[in-house]
DNA sequence: GTCAGTCACATACTCCGAGTATGTCTCTGA
DNA sequence: TCAGAGACATACTCGGAGTATGTGACTGAC
């Protein structure tokens, strides 16, 4: 039976938080190199302690804030591919909240301008294949089953799809509030024309 | 009238030279990230001062590898652009010979792997509009005059062809020497696709 | 009720590496 | 020949990540 969490429990899931809401602000507004763990910890009222002993380190902070963010923003993008019965409609419904997400000052900052920097390429990728990278991956095959992709293609495809999300990610991550929704519809189309070329192309 | 230069200029840009080569060795192997200057220093036989003489920075160090770098290289994909009539051809050439540049072991991996660590997403960028990105630009420009693409095409679609780049420069910079070629391959396709994809696109 | 043990931090330290300040030797030009 | 500058080497500072240790609060066993 969920017997409520002690008292105890409770105060360290809310410095947990704070700290998680620390970084997030300053890894967004500095970015993930000039913001130092003391900095997070005094942002949170707390020392360094906290930090290390909630996560392993700052790429571990990180990568927490990493995984949350992916949990929900992706998930809404899965349940948006999910949601169609064709995948390229459905492909683009993801797309289209993929970028929605990126419109919002946290996700594209964190996910994939910083995520690079503070991670280094090969754990993000690692980091992504649960995530982003394996939604991608899962639509491509759809698309490929359902005969709209040459069925050969290989781990390239995927690899370059992932630079082109996360250019747009970043794209958006830097627009102006005001342009964010004229630049969504102009990331749209390299994707729609991709697949376009890529069901004539056989 | 040039004369030669003195016995002393020779040594100086002796040890220059020697730094920028041991400098790409070790970011190449172990990353920007993970060589100090000690290392850099230690490898071409000189010590930290020579670096700060030569070079302003760490990042300026890497920097002037780029420079180097893109110069050479970006240059010959230029040249295969403007040595042909039709701009879609032209860029496929370019594009072929990017991609076997990406392929020697330097190249990707310091201009599209490292760069955007050392440097940082915005200096990074800063940098490569005298190159690659300038240069995908400009094929643009001439595609669009041509009518193979979309007239009013925002700057999305070059920022999101440029991580298309950057994507298939990476990929290609950690595929297996016997694999490349075959990559390679692979790393067209999607440009193809793009291409194709924009010219009915309208 | 108390006491051992553990949890959730705070405090105080180490250590590494980028950057700086300064010294030294050599060459050059007046 | 001597003043100056160029081309480094040496010796330092300093910031920040990571570590070791201390401490008070709570909890569970007896």
């Amino acid at each position: 039976m969920p017997e409520v969490k002690s008292r105890r429990g409770e105060y360290t899931e809310a410095t947990r938080r704070a700290l998680l809401d620390a970084a997030a602000d300053l890894f967004t507004e500095r970015g993930f190199a000039r913001t130092s763990l003391d900095d997070v910890a005094a942002v949170a009222r707390v020392t360094k302690g906290a930090i290390y002993h909630h996560f392993s380190s700052k790429p571990g902070l990180f990568e927490a804030l990493f995984e949350e963010l992916e949990r929900t923003e992706n998930g809404a993008a899965r349940a948006a591919f999910e949601a169609e019965e064709d995948p390229t409609v459905g492909a683009l419904a993801a797309l289209d909240q993929f970028l929605l997400a990126c419109s919002e000052p946290v996700y594209g900052a964190l996910v994939f301008r910083e995520a690079p920097l503070a991670l280094g390429w090969d754990a993000w990728r690692l980091c992504e294949e649960k995530y982003s990278y394996a939604l991608l991956s899962d639509m491509l095959d759809a698309m490929t089953a359902a005969g709209r992709i040459p069925a050969h293609r290989g781990e390239a495809l995927t690899s370059i799809a992932f630079g082109m999300l996360g250019a747009a990610g970043q794209l958006l991550a830097r627009t102006r509030a005001e342009d964010r929704e004229r630049v969504r519809g102009e990331c749209r189309a390299p994707f729609v024309a991709l697949l376009a070329g890529l069901a004539i192309t056989e």
